[in-house]
RNA sequence: GCACCCGUAGCUCAGCUGGAUAGAGCGCUGCCCUCCGAAGGCAGAGGCCAGAGGUUCGAAUCCUCUCGGGUGCGCCA
């Protein structure tokens, strides 16, 4: 039950019915027409904006268009009053029992309220994390992951079919930096003395890899060509990184469907293919790019290029593809694994980046718009920087990484559904502060708890309830201002949702519910002063039956609304 | 130099495909707690939505320009 949907359609209808009585001309376009939660509760319940909208092209003027569509909604019994005010705007105040029917909705669908057939039959890719398996996931990743897994939860509920994958990058030279800082940890492992160049990796994530590798090569590798040992050490490295990856998402609660290995596109033919298919449309050339203004590298010089014209598409220059020896360009290998993509079936792309890499939207979305004919959309949300603090300084940690905090040296301190729940309070292209000290904090002005501290309270409701015998079960009845208020926030769940859901934006989710919880806790403390506000009332199980289900239905959506977001509701606050 | 993101209360930030008098927390001011629903509650002050034009019934929101901050700009990913 979607109450605003609900309302749209029934505003539309009596449109239509304006229409057919010739109130109004025929063929308007009635798609502008919004029902919304007014900003001002003095304004009813809902507002629609139809007269205005529609005043311009029926040629009439807005109030009195207000004013017929406000006499053919008042046969209907959901609405108590519609009222033309300000510019044009129609205010709706729907009957009392509505909100009752909400709440018993709520209850009634459990944590399927608010589901929504949006995105049916749309099958949506969601790319996120895709750190390079050179090391742990820091606080950077962090944040993408859980970003990145709350929007997929989120278009999982209204609707869309999900992928989550996440893009191995085992195919640079990254890899093979890894593969001579593990050989380094191995002749340590050895009893030599290890030699960690400038540029290799010096975390001592590694130290347990070159035991490893001891373990299964024995002193074989030792004085050895690195051609003869990089290949094998570069896998093996590898595949232990990910390991560490996989736990670490899973410390995090985050569980992708898919892993794909950029490595796996070279010599597969699969990276010419993509290239060839760009070709064919005339969108590669071979070309100078000229060098770039403002700040000229020390070494530059024009040199030939195989290029995507990417200009063809929006970008700023047209891009290389292919470096002057003669091997691909990160992009090229970029290119065919989203035609992988788009070869799936996939009818939505979103990739999770970090903010760092803002200037290669453009090209990817040129590549995209290029290899799908502009048919499959990519999303690029792009995820700002965590700026770490404990008791308000800023915190640095070097414990196993070498010089930068881990995804578990968060997880580990605050747990996964802290660091899940404070990573959603900003949105994604604002930087974040994250201290952590004040995300355990018990106070109001910390969200999380804050969130949990409703749902702990509405299941302290339902355990008294079911102490005393109380039937759980009965129909809601509302009276207070401060019970509608809350019945409204709820209502607005269904419809918030979808909003998330089309912007690609999560964090709607975790400020909603600070919303709705915030509503729930005034009315609780209003039950100080009334006693005859509280949900529970030990003398009077009638009452009570009556309260009850509105925590009921709050705790619904609260819980409803952390699973969105990866985060485990809690039972009573220690 | 160019591109992208950002600029909203003293601080940290929300603000819905453009809607009415722009919101929250912190901080500030005032009132309220003599347990068992105060790990606080209620109320108030505080804004030229960076600035200037434009689009329209209507702009924090869309367009242009200016200012300020961040990020990036072939042979790293």
């Amino acid at each position: 039950m979607n109450l605003f949907s609900d309302i749209h359609a029934l505003v539309l209808d009596r449109l239509e019915r304006l229409v057919a009585e010739g109130e109004l001309p025929a063929g308007l376009d009635f798609s502008n027409v919004a029902v919304e939660p007014p900003r001002d509760p003095a304004h009813g319940d809902m507002a629609t904006n139809a007269a205005m909208v529609l005043a311009k092209p029926a040629g009439r003027k807005p109030r009195e268009i207000a004013a017929a569509l406000a006499e053919r909604l008042g046969d209907d019994p959901r609405i108590a009053s519609a009222e033309v005010a300000g510019p044009g705007f129609l205010n709706l105040r729907l009957a009392p029992s509505v909100w009752a029917e909400v709440v018993a909705a709520a209850i009634a669908r459990g944590n399927d309220f608010g589901r929504s057939e949006m995105g049916r039959g749309v099958r949506v890719n969601v790319e996120y994390v895709s750190a390079n398996p050179t090391g742990p996931l820091h606080v950077g990743h962090t944040r993408g992951a859980v970003f990145g897994d709350a929007l997929a939860s989120l278009l999982d509920f209204s609707g869309h079919e999900v992928t989550r994958e996440y893009y191995i990058n085992d195919g640079g030279a990254q890899v093979d930096v890894l593969a001579r800082s593990a050989y380094e940890r191995y002749r340590e492992a050895c009893g030599l003395e290890p030699e960690i160049a400038e540029g290799l990796y010096p975390g001592d994530y590694l130290v347990p890899v070159g035991q490893a590798l001891k373990e299964k090569y024995g002193e074989s590798l030792l004085d050895r060509p690195e051609s003869e040992w990089l290949e094998e050490v570069r896998a093996f490295a590898t595949e232990r990184m990910m390991e560490m990856i996989r736990a670490d998402l899973a410390a995090l609660g985050v569980r992708m469907d898919v892993y794909f290995s950029e490595r796996s596109l070279y010599g597969s033919g699969r990276i010419e293919a993509a290239i060839a298919r760009l070709e064919e449309k005339g969108l590669i050339y071979r070309g100078v790019l000229e060098p770039p203004k403002g700040k000229m590298p020390e070494d530059w010089e024009p040199r030939e290029q195989l290029l995507f014209r990417s200009t063809a598409f929006g970008d700023d220059v047209d891009r290389p593809i292919q470096k002057s020896d003669g091997s691909w360009t990160y992009f090229a290998p970029d290119i065919a694994y989203h035609l992988d993509k788009i070869e799936r079936g996939f009818d939505a792309l979103i990739d999770v980046w970090g903010a760092d890499h803002g200037g290669y939207v453009k090209r990817m979305k040129a590549a995209v718009a290029a290899l799908s004919d502009g048919k499959v959309p990519l999303d690029i949300k792009l995820i700002q920087l965590v700026r770490l603090f404990k008791g308000g300084a800023p915190y640095k940690m070097s414990k196993r990484a070498g010089n930068f905090v881990t995804l578990r040296d968060v997880v580990d301190q605050v747990g996964p559904d802290v660091t899940r729940f404070v990573m959603l309070t900003r949105k994604n292209d604002a930087p974040l502060d994250f201290d952590f000290d004040k995300v355990l904090e018990q106070s109001r002005d910390n969200p999380v708890f804050y969130v949990q501290y409703a749902h702990a309270r509405v299941r302290s409701v339902m355990r008294k309830a079911e102490a005393l015998g109380i039937d759980v079960n009965g129909a809601p009845a509302l009276e207070d201002e401060a019970e509608f208020a809350v019945a409204r926030k709820i209502a607005e769940w269904p419809r918030l949702v979808e909003i998330a859901a089309r912007g690609h934006e999560p964090h709607r989710i975790a400020f909603y519910l600070y919303d709705l919880a915030s509503a729930f806790h005034a009315l609780w403390n209003r039950g100080n002063d009334r006693p005859e506000l509280r949900f529970v009332q030990e003398d009077d199980a009638a009452a009570s039956a009556a309260k009850i289900p509105l925590a009921r239905a709050v705790g619904v959506v609260i819980s409803t609304g952390l699973g969105i977001l990866g985060v485990t509701p809690v039972e009573e606050m220690r």
